[in-house]
DNA sequence: GCATAAATTGAACGCTCATTCAATATTATA
DNA sequence: TATAATATTGAATGAGCGTTCAATTTATGC
């Protein structure tokens, strides 16, 4: 019923400021060159957006949506089965499917805001917290995991993913890279077995 | 014997950079507002630093260098007495004492320019390669570790250590903090011990 | 103390920035 | 079809940006 045309060219305006941001960073990022980049006067994105900070604002939200798609998969299996295997969504953390979903450097970058943007920050932890409640309502469907506090396991696991993924994003030569990923991935194994072991 | 003023002018700019990228963010802190801050022209800036992409580089050489210095008080200790324990090193990880020798706005800063840079990657891989590096030695001199895989150790305790420092920046409210860090402390503990056992 | 080099100044450059505004074109409503 | 609302245009604004340069002051070495 709303605004179809608006909703669109909103869309539109922040996939530009995506790309751009992508190519060349958050920083270097203007309203001019979103509108060359789109074939639009700056004048026409200032009407949908009235300042920077809202454009900025609304690109943080498009990203912290983007992440959440990471349990897209996930969540039909889920509706299928009634049963996500933990493993199975350990190594599809780790995977590049993130990657493909998002750009790290314009997540860090927006990321960067949240210390002098309460707002920003506080979008930022809501966004941290569903994605560990997500992976809670896995575990808890898992019957080895049974009786376990799960909260406190999916908060051990993305410590450590979230880790991996920071540290990373330094590495470009693909052995080493893989040969790291190893290691936290069994890192997280190991949480799991933990947590299982104990059940017995 | 190096040029004295040359020296002194340039560490004070890069403060001047530092403190304002504190305040403003690193995006909003200009050669101009660097030169206001510190009562001199942005030309004399830009007689030691030639370009801004310069001046941001020697900030963040000054960054990596702050985040080295957690160790200092641990270095001298090592000298002392040939030892340093590990369980006061993580403590030491989790404490503010990082936070007074950075700031985590101006950091995240930086890191996000890494996507753009290969230096500036190359950098701060370096760094954090000392920081586990120097860990690992810490680790070896202590006997309830010997022969034990330390370098993993120290791979895996770290990349716990920047999950949480990235994943706690998002909490503001001191209860919920120290809560998570008590979490994320213990987590690392746990595989302190993992390995100390296994040698029994 | 004189010559040379280094440090410092201040004015100026062209460019891009976010933002504004009034005018026009398009679409929705009645 | 007339009217009102929305979408779009293009030109203009002043401020701030990084950077350049020639001139001047200060320090250094002989």
């Amino acid at each position: 019923m709303s605004n179809k045309i608006s909703d669109e060219r909103k869309k539109e305006i922040i996939g530009g400021f995506y790309e751009l941001s992508k190519q060349n960073g958050l920083e270097n990022t203007s309203i001019a060159k979103i509108g060359k980049h789109l074939g639009m006067p700056p004048s026409l994105i200032m009407h949908y957006f009235p300042t920077r900070e809202i454009l900025i604002s609304n690109l943080i939200s498009f990203i912290l949506e983007q992440m959440l798609m990471i349990y897209q998969p996930m969540l039909e299996e889920l509706e299928i089965q009634n049963y996500a295997d933990p493993h199975t969504f350990v190594d599809r953390l780790f995977s590049r499917d993130w990657n493909l979903l998002l750009d790290d450097g314009v997540f860090y970058s927006c990321f960067s805001l949240i210390f002098r943007n309460k707002r920003i920050k506080d979008e930022y932890r809501v966004l941290h917290e569903k994605l560990r409640e997500n992976l809670k309502a896995i575990l808890d469907r898992d019957e080895t995991l049974h009786g376990k506090d799960t909260e406190l396991l999916a908060e051990q696991i993305f410590v450590v993913v979230e880790g991996a993924y920071y540290y990373l994003s330094m590495f470009d030569d693909p052995e080493v890279y893989e040969e790291k990923v190893t290691i936290f991935k069994n890192q997280v194994y190991d949480l799991l077995r933990k947590y299982e072991v104990q059940h017995l």
